[in-house]
DNA sequence: TGGCTCATGTAATCTGTTACATGATTCT
DNA sequence: AGAATCATGTAACAGATTACATGAGCCA
C-alpha cells in the first residue's frame, strides 16, 4: 500500500482501537525501508508522485515474531471518565446531560460497526476475515457496555 | 496531596482510565504552582522532606471551567487488539490461547473493580462519591463486555 | 541488617500530533 | 470553475515514560 492508503484503512478498519497520522506514517515506512524490512515502488505512471510499499521477507519474519509475542501494552486515557470523576460539584442535572451526549457519541458509531460485522461474517473463507471480525465485534460488545452502563448510571442519579 | 499520594491515588482508583509517571507528576506539580494554581507546603517536621500541595481559589476556578467542558479527548492504544487484526496466519489454536490469556487477565482485575463498588455503594452521602461509583461501574460494564466477547470469540473460532 | 516502601526530583529519550508546505486529480 | 480528495513529506512542538540519582524510615 502507499502511505496515504494505510491512513485510510487505520481510520477506517482500526479507529475503533489504534490511530496514526501522516507525521508518523511517512517517516515510519521510510524508516522501514532503510532496514530492509520493506521495499519502495514509484507507482506514479505518468501522474502524480506515489509510491508504493511491499513487505520484504525480512519484514515477514520480524512481523511473525511481534505477532507470536503474546505481551501488549493496552493504553487508555479516557477523559471522559476522568471529568466525570472529579464532577461531583458539576450537580446531577448536569452530569446526566454529559451521559446523554456520551450516549448519543455512541449510539452514532454502533451501525458503522454492525455493518462491518455483517459484511465480514459473509465474506468468511479468508482466514484473515476471522481476525477482522473478532476486532469487528470487540467493538460491539465494548460499545454495549458502555451503553448498559449509561442506563444504570442515569437511574442511580435519579435514585440519589 | 503529596506527589507521592496523588501518583499512589491514580494507580488504584483511576488506573481503569487513567495514568501518570512521577517523571510528569512532580514537574506538573511545580508548573501548577509556578501558576498560582496549588500552594505547596513543608510537611517534613524533622523527618525526611515530604511536600503536601494545596489548591488556591484560582486553581478551583481553573478545574471548574475545566470540567464544565464537556468537550474530551478518549485515546485508545490497544495492542491486544492490533495483534489480534493482523494474526490470521497465526493459526485458531495459538488465537484462542491469546483470547484465554486476555479472558484471565480481566478475570483477574474484575474482583478489585467489585470490591470498590460495594465500598462506595455503602458510603453514599458524600456527592463525589456517586461520580466515583460512576467510574467504578464503567470498568465493571466495559469488562462484562470484553468477558461476553471472549464467550463469543471461542465458539466462532471453534465452529470455524 | 536487609529489603520494601516512602519520598523527591531530573535528564534523556521516545513517540506522536499539529501545522505547515506543496501540488495534482477528480468530481459536480 | 471550485471544492473535495488524493498524495507526499517535514518541522516544531507536546506530552509522557524510563532510567537515573538519592536517601530516609519501617518492619521482620
Amino acid at each position: 500500500m502507499t502511505g496515504y492508503e494505510i491512513k485510510k484503512n487505520i481510520d477506517s478498519t482500526l479507529h475503533f482501537f489504534w490511530s496514526g497520522s501522516f507525521g508518523s506514517i511517512y517517516p515510519t515506512l521510510s524508516a522501514l525501508e532503510k532496514n530492509g524490512y520493506v521495499t519502495k515502488q514509484d507507482v506514479s505512471g505518468n501522474k502524480r508522485e506515489k509510491y508504493k510499499y511491499f513487505i520484504t521477507q525480512t519484514g515477514k519474519d520480524f512481523l511473525t515474531d511481534w505477532l507470536s509475542d503474546p505481551s501488549a501494552k493496552d493504553e487508555l486515557r479516557y477523559e471522559t471518565l476522568l471529568k466525570l470523576f472529579f464532577s461531583g460539584s458539576l450537580g446531577k442535572e448536569k452530569t446526566a446531560q454529559r451521559i446523554d451526549a456520551f450516549e448519543a457519541k455512541i449510539r452514532a458509531e454502533l451501525p458503522f460497526l454492525e455493518m462491518c460485522e455483517a459484511n465480514l461474517a459473509k465474506a468468511g473463507d479468508n482466514p484473515d476475515h476471522v481476525n477482522y471480525l473478532l476486532t469487528v465485534r470487540f467493538g460491539i460488545e465494548t460499545y454495549n457496555g458502555y451503553l448498559r452502563w449509561c442506563e444504570g448510571a442515569k437511574k442511580l442519579l435519579e435514585e440519589r
